[in-house]
DNA sequence: TCCTTCTTGTTGACACGTCAATCATATGCG
DNA sequence: CGCATATGATTGACGTGTCAACAAGAAGGA
């Protein structure tokens, strides 16, 4: 009888799946949580913070902070008006290119990320790293780099 | 010098973190599209119709729906308002508790399952089991398990 | 220049998730 | 029984994410 190609995962590999979303998820949540009642901010709130802090005097185009942290521009524009409407950042005209914006770390956005760097990495810490051996550890940074290129080697 | 405990993560471990949640999100997102373009479902809907379709008479009380799919009871009620707004599930009331709620599966939402189902086993296995040896699949359990116990732990 | 095309960014509609408030019914205790 | 409390479920408000449509300026070639 010859090999077929396997085209469905086994119950065990479906449960191994399963537990793996539910639980990343669960950590996300348990994350965002934190973030939010230690800091009132969101996660997305705290990635937009975080690329403005590292940036180049505390501003970038739109485009660029999108690509920063990974969103499409649509994302960040509904993310921006937001944080702006809160005051953490402010829009600007772009001077060489007036279809352009750019965004701006307000200095209550700065002491906001300030007040909420800590106890997020420190939650980080606490949720992730000190739940897993160093060899775990080294574990999943293969794994999720395994999973990364099969998920962008797809889509090309 | 004495040893302290160690509070914050490392450059490194906040590198693996990072990449980490990032990549399990664009997995979740990644089959989440292929299932609303395959059989337009949301993993919520798909979540739903899985616990219903297991169920004894495809039919289960609304906080018992609630627990097999791991929800709040509040998000599982505007999950259910869609689907029924969809006709792919039916609200019934419950006879032996007034207060209570029973979903039902209709024929529609059973059709939709099994239309759904095949394509996203598939997908499971193309985009997670297939990226990973058996040794990472074996680690990524035991990962799993690490980080769940660990966060259970936490909440007591 | 004029026209097409690309890029930048915003908007609106809608699905989704959380939280707090609410309502009705069940339950348990005096 | 009568009342406080617990439970089951829904609702509304709001933040968030995606998608498609749009507006307006930039770029580049005929």
């Amino acid at each position: 009888m010859t090999a077929r190609r396997k085209e469905f995962p086994t119950a065990e590999e479906l449960r191994i799946w399963r537990d793996f979303i539910e639980t990343t998820e669960a950590l996300r949540a348990e994350l965002a949580a934190r973030l939010q009642r230690e800091s009132s901010l969101s996660p997305g709130d705290y990635a937009v913070l975080l690329a403005l802090r590292e940036a180049e005097g505390r501003r970038l185009r739109s485009s660029e902070l999108a690509a920063r942290v990974g969103w499409e521009r649509s994302r960040l524009s509904h993310q921006i008006g937001r944080m702006e409407r809160r005051g953490l950042i402010r829009r600007e005209e772009c001077v060489t290119d007036s279809r352009g914006a750019e965004v701006v770390l307000t200095p209550e956005g700065a002491q906001a990320f300030r007040n909420a760097s800590l106890p997020h990495l420190r939650a980080v810490r606490e949720l992730f790293v000190a739940a897993l051996t160093p060899d775990q550890l080294v574990a999943a940074q293969q794994i999720t780099t395994a999973l990364r290129n099969h998920l962008t080697a797809l889509d090309t």
